[in-house]
DNA sequence: GCTTGACCTAAAGTGCACTCTAACAAGTAG
DNA sequence: CTACTTGTTAGAGTGCACTTTAGGTCAAGC
């Protein structure tokens, strides 16, 4: 079962059993031979942890927030703001990488001059 | 000299001797005292890596990137095109964080819609 | 002349986030 | 029955990008 959910959720089979250590995923259900059997919702919640690991959440507050998440209601305001702060950050550094893609291109379209004004010299 | 430019840049005077070893920075003149001393333009440079760096191109590329500038025009071409591969993993990137900005947006939503619940039946 | 502070080098150490190893158990196909 | 696959654990190892340490030089101020 965690070699389905490995493939499933593109997260190797080692990096599932090492969250799971870490308190990143619950502790799932064991089948006869004390193999772990997910729920089907862990693949929504793997979807959602990679999102925070790809924008730069850094794994102590993936954590952090798990660990909130298993407490239920009464950490929903903690959670809110967790992710606010996160918010923010993100906003700003999509701009910023905006800003990059721009500088890119620019350069991109300097090389390319470069090298047209080289063609049309050499005629 | 590297004080200076460590503040100015951003970088940690550490950081900056090892990208010096490393390759990412050319090696500056030195003055009597056997210290750095750099050109006004280094600035410009560490602000390109800064964001070569931001978006996550690897250190080995950041260097290599180096190299090639170093060699001179010979290397448009090949700096053209490893910038050009970089440019179009950062549009994907910006693209898969901003649908993530929004997947944050919508969960503090419904954290808002839930305390609001709680409020209202709370009375 | 001594201290302070900025600089120097080479090399070892750190923190993050996995990733792999060793040694084993259990179920399945031929 | 044997081989193969998939799973189990604890703990060691890896790669990246710095970051710190150890041990030193040098110029300026008191």
């Amino acid at each position: 079962m965690i070699g389905e959910v490995a493939e499933k959720s593109g997260f190797a089979v080692h990096t599932l059993r090492y969250y799971e250590k870490i308190g990143l995923l619950p502790q799932p259900d064991r089948d006869a031979g004390g193999r772990r059997s997910y729920d089907r919702d862990i693949l929504v919640w793997l979807e959602f942890l990679g999102r925070l690991k790809d924008f730069g959440m850094p794994i102590r507050d993936r954590v952090l927030y798990a660990k909130m998440r298993a407490e239920g209601d009464q950490t929903i305001a903690a959670r809110r703001a967790l992710l606010s702060t996160y918010r923010e950050e993100l906003a700003n550094h999509i701009a910023s990488l905006t800003e990059t893609l721009g500088v890119l291109d620019d350069k991109i379209a300097i090389y390319d001059q470069v090298a047209t004004a080289k063609n049309g010299s050499r005629k």
